[in-house]
RNA sequence: CGGGACGUGGCGAAGUUUGGUAUCGCGCCUGGUUUGGGACCAGGAUGCCGCAGGUUCGAAUCCUGUCGUCCCGACCA
């Protein structure tokens, strides 16, 4: 008996996050291992949970405007080197072809780590008045970057991702795109994904290559470390004057356009498990759970009780995504399973349950049991997801409060990165050099300079100038 | 990329020091009994011991290389 749980259990988060997340994303069956170093087989239930996320996004996309498109997964060496800071970003992660077939490329083809240049490539040669602005686009895609270390989902060599790429007539109008499509994120990771995000830019340094501004959502994982949930990125025209993008304007002047991208990866995945996962395993947020509640017939082998749990699906079946469990491992074995896949929501129904027209449901994040009548189900099952939904936000929320810490002193920065794990919120003069020594000395980076500013002291933490703004510090994936 | 650990049926491991018929638990298949927190009995199947070389009469075991995994660190929009 103590064997056997060794061998199925998860180790706990408090024992080893890293190996938490790990077993986690292993027994619900997310992904398994290919062959190749950083890539993974997604499998069903990782991918039903991909697509959720997809659809949801790709239509709040298309509500605000957009329109996708597939463009190549090759870049011609000579059209990543155009935009210098670009290159120099991207260039020592790539993988490149040299041969297609037995034949020698004359130039190599490296597969796109983003594609910024495909899309300017693409623009230089459809934009030429401003009657074509703006373009709005977007395209689901994988793209390749050769990372030293990987991780499931948090960083893989190939990663599956969205990437919208657009641009604009005016700066005002790209920097409201841009703004715009930080909102959808940060909308779209609290109403969707229960996840608690911090909005807000990054610093000069943690920019995206090539970019004028970087903004971004942070969210706090479990272990008190950030990651970046989604990204939006405003270019000015930098790209377009590099390519040659441009377009005869309203005064008949040539002008460039100016331009964005943003994006969000598979890396959210990730994102979800260390934010609402526990030691029973995943914790699914109702709204992308591939499945939303599961439905166990107890003791089935009694006439009826299969056809009770049938029933009870099909009278929910238009409601939420429902499945039934009638295989024949023991309840015990399906609730630990369908636990750790973190199913929101499980209905248990027993022969008394059906003599009695109700049915258990039990919530998966709190344990919470209580007993409905099968007639109120329909009714009931989505008060109770949303419920679970709330929950979910407000547990993380509550969490991130309790793990963000304000600090005042160099001395109390670094006493409180090496204590407790999680966001520190110090003031920060704007200089590259206090964010590098609080690298090195605290070992925290920025994560970012909130929209919601509160001003903790006048100076900065480092150097003691005149602080220009509160920046969010802390270790990250 | 550094430091450490590891690769043996689907999963978890023993066997490697000291070379000699590939083992155990779980899972899987068949039949039966069970069924409200990881059930039980009986029978059965599944391995080029990560891969490639080498040493040897003989390699899971020794040597070399390589691929992959995990943890820590560095790096990373």
């Amino acid at each position: 008996m103590a064997e056997k749980k060794m061998v199925e259990a998860i180790t706990s988060m408090e024992d080893n996050f890293s190996q938490w997340y790990t077993d986690v994303v292993h027994k619900a069956e997310l992904v398994r291992h290919s062959g190749v170093r950083g890539c993974m087989y997604v499998q069903p239930y990782g991918t039903a949970l991909w697509e959720n996320i997809r659809n949801e996004l790709d239509a709040r996309f298309k509500a605000t405007g957009h329109e996708n498109v597939m463009l190549p997964m090759f870049i011609p060496e000579s059209l990543l080197q155009k935009e210098k800071d670009h290159v120099e970003g991207f260039a020592p992660e790539v993988a490149w072809v040299t041969h297609g077939g037995s034949e020698k490329l004359t130039e190599r083809l490296c597969i796109r780590p983003t594609s910024e240049v495909l899309f300017c490539d693409y623009y230089a040669g459809i934009v030429q008045s401003w009657r074509d602005l703006p373009k709005l686009y977007n395209q689901w895609a994988s793209v390749c970057r050769w990372e030293k270390t990987t991780r499931p989902f948090l960083r893989t060599l190939e990663f599956y991702w969205q990437e919208g790429h657009t641009l604009h007539e005016t700066a005002e109008e790209a920097q409201a795109e841009t703004e715009q499509m930080l909102n959808v994120y940060a909308d779209f990771a609290e109403q969707h994904l229960a996840m608690p995000v911090i909005k807000g830019r990054k610093t000069d340094k943690e920019k995206f290559a090539g970019a004028v501004a970087t903004y971004t959502i942070e969210a706090l994982m479990h272990d008190g470390q950030a990651l970046q949930a989604g990204t939006s990125h405003y270019f000015g025209d930098g790209f377009t004057r590099a390519f040659d993008i441009n377009f005869t304007g309203r005064s008949g002047k040539v002008e460039y356009p100016h331009q964005t991208s943003w994006g969000m990866s598979t890396r959210i995945i990730g994102g979800i498990i260390m934010t609402h996962g526990d030691n029973s395993g995943l914790v699914m947020p109702p709204k992308v759970a591939p499945v939303q509640v599961i439905v166990l017939p107890i003791a089935q082998h009694k006439p009826g009780v299969i056809e009770g749990a049938n029933a009870i699906a099909d009278s929910l079946k238009d409601i939420a995504r429902v499945k039934v469990d009638a295989s024949d491992n023991s309840p015990g074995w399906k609730f630990a399973q369908w636990e750790m896949k973190g199913v929101p929501l499980r209905v248990e129904c027993g022969p008394r349950d059906l003599e009695a027209g109700t049915c258990v449901v039990v919530m998966r994040h709190n344990r919470e049991k209580i007993t409905v009548n099968i007639s109120d189900l329909p009714m009931q099952i989505p008060v109770l997801l949303q419920q679970v939904h709330d929950g979910l936000y407000q547990k993380a929320l509550a969490h991130r409060e309790e793990m963000t810490h304000t600090a005042t002193t160099l001395e109390e920065i670094c006493s409180i990165a090496k204590t407790k794990p999680g966001f520190i919120k110090a003031m920060w003069c704007g200089d590259l050099a206090c964010e590098m020594q609080l690298k090195e000395q605290a070992g925290v980076t920025s994560r970012c300079i909130p929209f919601e500013q509160e001003k903790i002291a006048d100076s900065c933490i480092c150097c003691g100038k005149p602080a220009k703004e509160m920046v969010y510090w802390g270790r990250a994936y």
